[in-house]
DNA sequence: GTCTATAGGTGGATAGAC
DNA sequence: GTCTATCCACCTATAGAC
């Protein structure tokens, strides 16, 4: 068994396609077999990596909150107004539904009562960490006036990802992206931001 | 067999259950097995009433939002002003999360990668057959001064769907109903209702 | 680290008696 | 309409050879 975070070549391959899948077809609805396939490897040979799904889970939203941290570290160290972080934000997920998939954690709160516990942490966490993110930039435009916006920060953060995430849905469901990138524009000028459609 | 559109007493218990572990677990999160426990039946008479677990579906979705759109007639009946249609509206998606249960298609949603060809379809209508009332009432609220958005109504319709079935996700994920009310109150200031938290 | 082989369980679905 | 009995495909997981 290899230690309990090694990331060898196979095993983050293994996490590349559980991923994806996961993100298009949820939890409940892959299974080793499918990975097994797409690797031309054996569902025993999966097992050696991660000994049960649900350990396979825990690792797959681990690796997406670290990446996706990572990839709001570069907003900060790429945009200085507030205004441009939460646009290159809500362009995240517009990237990711343009790759035909939804948020992992996204479709994983819509498996939350049939997860492990301790996925279900994993998710919480990845929700607070992004409100926690967003309240930041939130406060900061705030008190610059590049945004206008009524109410505590975690309120506004707290309804932009669910916005978000919700309307990912309805996008796929109507195989219509644009739904997402209008409402990523209302929320935004929802927010205050300016230069976006019917922003006055 | 029975005619297709059959609701006998049996089969609309049968209908209730998979009603109920579809919007707690998911489409493939449940089995004709946990209806039968539910039930003291057998999977075989199962078969009986909905030959398929598609047709099981499909019939699932058809009287969840005939039942959806009896709620929004009955609205029509009670409230005048759009602001208190709205208020209504959110409150059905409240009622539905404090019975500790999900949208029926926010769940379905999130399966539709996985979803037999007859049932995305009709989830598309019943999110679609939302926004035509959602439309209706903004568009009076609108010209009344109510209410007071910029854009297509059509937009703010799809955003407050969005939203509402996202913020749902995310409550049950934070085991906490009280965000999707506040989120619901959020949204409905930003359409222009008053007397709510924030409204200036 | 990967394999073959297999266990033990559950999935949706059907045949045919009552 | 409901049952018993059964089919076969698939699931996660393990043992043990290489």
């Amino acid at each position: 068994m290899p230690p309990p975070t090694a990331t060898s070549e196979t095993s983050s391959r293994i996490l590349d396609v559980a991923e994806r899948l996961v993100q298009m077809r949820g939890f409940n609805a892959f299974s080793y077999a499918d990975i097994a396939r797409a690797l031309h490897i054996t569902t025993a040979s999966l097992h050696y990596h991660f000994p049960t799904k649900a350990k396979l889970g825990e690792r797959l939203i681990q690796r997406y909150r670290s990446s996706f941290l990572a990839a709001l570290q570069h907003i900060d160290e790429t945009c200085v107004a507030a205004t441009a972080k939460l646009r290159a934000y809500v362009g995240i997920y517009i990237a990711v539904l343009e790759r035909n998939r939804m948020c992992l954690c996204g479709m994983l709160a819509a498996d939350y009562a049939t997860l492990p516990k301790a996925m279900r942490e994993e998710v919480r966490d990845f929700f607070d960490a992004n409100e926690e993110w967003l309240v930041e930039v939130l406060q900061h435009g705030h008190k610059n006036k590049e945004l206008a916006f009524a109410g505590p920060p975690a309120e506004s953060a707290r309804l932009l990802v669910a916005a978000l995430e919700g309307a990912m849905l309805l996008a796929r469901s109507h195989g219509d992206p644009s739904r997402l990138r209008s409402a990523a524009n209302h929320l935004l000028t929802g927010l205050g931001c300016k230069d976006l459609a019917y922003a006055s």
